[in-house]
DNA sequence: GCACAGGGCCAAT
DNA sequence: ATTGGCCCTGTG
């Protein structure tokens, strides 16, 4: 039976910070502390409770709290030390910490995070979010549980359910140049040559090579794949946005190119690059720095 | 109304 | 190594 449950003592976990930090993008703010979360092939409501570390989890129970939501929302990592260790860095870096400590690097199903990367290019947000909205209706199934608002929520296409979808049905759903890369993405998937759970026990480069071999899959949605579904957080995705905070906080407005930021972001952030990107994305996006 | 850029990548120089 | 083009849409 489903009801409500209440997550305590979550320090570091801000549902607003986790879900708009660009990492995430099947969710609807109900309110700046209220969020519905389709995952899982299940909708939960997470309302962030004021002035306490706790949060209630609707549509839930216990046992799948633990089972499930536990590990999705990576409640069982330390990030008093993550925090900790990246605000000695600099003072930029410690605003931006200060700015999104609650954010917190979500494990999602790599599969899915494939698709979406692949339709993240060239888009913004908003788009995306449209883009997969359709492709789930059209390819996935309803998840009929849920209804408080009466709108029907679909679950994400498994690979099977994708590959039934002609380049006319996806240009459909608006993913426009990108319909071939998703059809390649599924045909790899689905006759072996990409097995997306081997990844997990690759090395961030190798498996960096393995996601690159898609059309459509360059370093940095294979970046993005990695952290977001893998948790290979030593890895530091470069769009735009990060390019710019880099280039104005740590090369005095240089223009540098991808393999100068990416070397130092290794050298600098280390293991942690992965945290600290999320941290000055959200902090540089939120509060339009370096446009 | 219309130019422009958007969590890039591909293919042709 | 560098650059134009790309489907489509929200924003100014």
């Amino acid at each position: 039976m489903k009801n409500v449950v209440m997550l305590e003592n979550v320090d570091y976990f801000d549902i607003r910070q986790i879900l708009e930090s660009g990492q995430v993008f099947r969710f609807e703010k109900i309110s700046d502390s209220s969020y519905l979360l389709n995952a899982k092939n299940k909708i939960i409501k997470i309302i962030q409770q004021e002035d306490s570390n706790s949060v209630l989890v609707h549509n839930t129970n216990l046992g799948e709290l633990e089972e499930i939501w536990s590990r999705y929302l990576d409640i069982t990592t330390d990030y008093k030390d993550i925090v900790q260790k990246l605000s000695q860095k600099d003072d930029y870096m410690s605003q931006a910490i200060a700015f999104g400590s609650g954010i917190r690097i979500l494990k999602q199903d790599p599969w899915e995070m494939l698709i979406s990367f692949i339709l993240s290019q060239n888009k913004a947000i908003p788009h995306i979010k449209q883009c997969i909205r359709n492709i789930a209706q059209q390819f996935g199934l309803p998840i009929d549980e849920y209804d408080e608002y009466g709108k029907a929520y679909y679950t994400f296409p498994t690979p099977e359910q994708l590959s039934h979808a002609k380049e006319e049905d996806l240009r459909a759903c608006k993913v426009g140049f990108r319909a071939p890369y998703i059809l390649d993405a599924c045909q790899k998937v689905l006759n072996g040559e990409l097995i997306l759970n081997d990844l997990y026990l690759l090395s961030a480069e190798e498996a960096k090579e393995k996601l690159m071999q898609v059309k459509g899959v360059g370093p940095k949605i294979a970046d993005c794949i990695l952290l977001f579904a893998y948790s290979k957080t030593e890895v530091f995705p470069t769009d735009v946005w990060i390019k710019r905070v880099i280039e104005g906080i740590y090369f005095k407005g240089k223009d540098v190119n991808l393999s100068e930021i990416q070397s130092f972001a290794k050298e600098y952030f280390g293991d942690l690059a992965g945290y600290a990107q999320q941290y000055l994305f959200f902090y540089g996006r939120e509060n339009n720095l370096f446009k």
